[in-house]
DNA sequence: GAGTTTCGATAGCTTGGATATATCAGCAAA
DNA sequence: TTTGCTGATATATCCAAGCTATCGAAACTC
């Protein structure tokens, strides 16, 4: 049985004539007439009673013939489906982002999005990046944003910016008086840093790897906080306990007069991490990537150098 | 789009692995790779996604594939409509039958069919030998029991029977002690016979030319009863009117006492009238039809030939 | 890290079936 | 009897579905 033959006893049943049947099908009439006979010998009923100037449908033809145009039917459900799915940006998407980038891209990366691919709404979902690699390579997540280095994955990803390091002192501190710090200077002071899992956190101690030296010690100068976030950090800040490192992209563009906080930059070259998108290189939706990629370089950030170099595995 | 295609897209949704579905479906691995090729082709959407060591469904996918079972379901539909369907003697039988004839047959009929084909009702129609060959004609009805001579009709029919006619004459009438009666002596008497129409009518003029010198003279010998049926005829018989002829299988086996009527034979060779089943040459059910002889030829009918003769063009 | 295994994609070939044209056979109307 | 219409049949052609063999990438093993 095959589609091609349940369209010609449609039709013969419609045109009760094989010559217009065919015609309509844009057949032969030899064709038509052998796919009939092909389709009555493997159901085993005869379908149609062939008269001279006449062709009735039998009483099971009649039914067969109803059947045929249900599955004709559903079989153009299939196309539709495919026309309405054919659009990479068409149905939603999964997209992890870790905790340090995405309380500050996504409110502008969702207005840039709702613009670029109206139909595609985003699942977001933030979390550490070897979790976030992990979901992408599982197809629990379809892409993520995040900061190099990262592990072998077997992923692909394509960097977006570099997000340069800033200083964030507490606003009496005497660093606020200051162009800029050295990096080697952190360790003078009473760092306070993400817990472990927060890339960011490796990130900073990469910046001044003399830090490490005093962990894990609790009551040092280095304070470390499991569950907490850079806000929650700013906010310890704020109140005098020690100094951090924030990301750029994570320091308001004008600091309010009335904040409890000031920012310095590092010397030049000044520290920085690279954010990028990865994905599994099977992901078929590549302009939905593509789209995701140039939603995040038509954002405003504060200070960020956008980049525009090739994907490759990451 | 091919049923095969669905075939293998359900198939490697089910086995997410193109190797184990290639075989679930008895082709090889390549085959069935070309063949989803294809369809993604086709229909411009990617339905799997091939990673190493996993093939994942992507959402178009999972919907085009939830649709394809669907499809496949309502083909499997239309083979199990068919098997249903093969048997000949599955699904009702349009028969007609004319009026001379149905009365007598039909009480006998019925309870063979109903043995020989418990699932094939049948619609039954009385009506006169041309219309119902017009009907059988126009695929009104499958086929019909009638008495010969037809008109060309471009139909096939089967003799059943052979049915001698008999003189029906009141009690009291003096033919009743006579062993035969002669044609040529009906048109001495006052002949009640049914309207046009009935070929039975026609029948019986053809054995007694004689009578229609008389005719259309409603006070003379002949009396014609438009509307009318046998068993009013023989109610009026019975009232003394005058004599009639009836086919064998209207009489009863065994007369009553205290019936109104006699019934005398024609000399030998009797009169008789040949009952035929007529069907469209291009019917298909024609265990159908055999059936439906062999019922007839199964009645116990009163006095008449059964024929085992060919079927034939009439 | 070299070798092995697994898995889907690709290449090349074979064959069956779907299609075409040409023609036939049956039937009805002229 | 002829003519025209209908579906069936014969034969040829060609595409596509199928196969085997092989490749390339990735993952696993030792």
């Amino acid at each position: 049985m095959t589609l091609t033959e349940l369209r010609y006893i449609v039709a013969v049943a419609r045109e009760h004539h094989f010559g217009k049947a065919a015609e309509s099908c844009f057949v032969s009439q030899p064709t038509l007439s052998v796919a009939i006979k092909k389709l009555e010998d493997e159901l085993g009923v005869t379908l149609f009673e062939r008269g001279s100037s006449e062709v009735a449908v039998t009483p099971i033809g009649e039914q067969v013939v109803a059947q045929a145009q249900k599955v004709l039917e559903q079989t153009g459900a299939i196309r539709e489906l495919a026309k309405q799915g054919k659009d990479p940006l068409n149905g939603a998407l999964r997209l992890g982002i870790i905790y340090t980038i995405g309380p500050y891209l996504l409110p502008e990366f969702m207005k840039q999005m709702i613009v670029a691919a109206p139909r595609m709404p985003l699942l977001l979902q933030e979390n550490f990046t070897v979790k976030l690699l992990e979901m992408v390579k599982l197809g629990e997540l379809d892409a993520a944003i995040m900061a190099l280095p990262l592990p072998e994955s077997g992923l692909v990803g394509q960097p977006l910016y570099d997000e340069p390091f800033v200083v964030a002192v507490p606003r009496e501190h005497p660093w606020t008086k200051r162009k800029s710090i050295g990096a080697e200077e952190l360790k003078s002071e009473t760092m306070l840093l993400l817990g472990a899992g927060h890339c960011f956190r490796d990130q900073v101690l990469e910046v001044c790897p003399e830090l490490l030296r005093f962990s894990p010690n609790p009551g040092g100068i280095q304070k470390t906080f499991e569950g907490s976030s850079l806000e929650t950090i700013r906010h310890m800040v704020a109140s005098g306990i020690g100094i951090t490192v924030l990301p750029k992209t994570s320091v308001p563009e004008v600091v309010p007069r009335d904040s409890l906080l000031r920012y310095v930059p590092f010397e030049k070259p000044a520290p920085d991490r690279r954010v990028v998108l990865v994905w599994r290189k099977t992901f078929p939706r590549l302009a939905a990537i593509e789209t995701i990629r140039q939603a995040v370089l038509d954002c405003e950030l504060n200070g960020v150098k956008k980049l525009a170099l090739p994907a490759g595995p990451v």
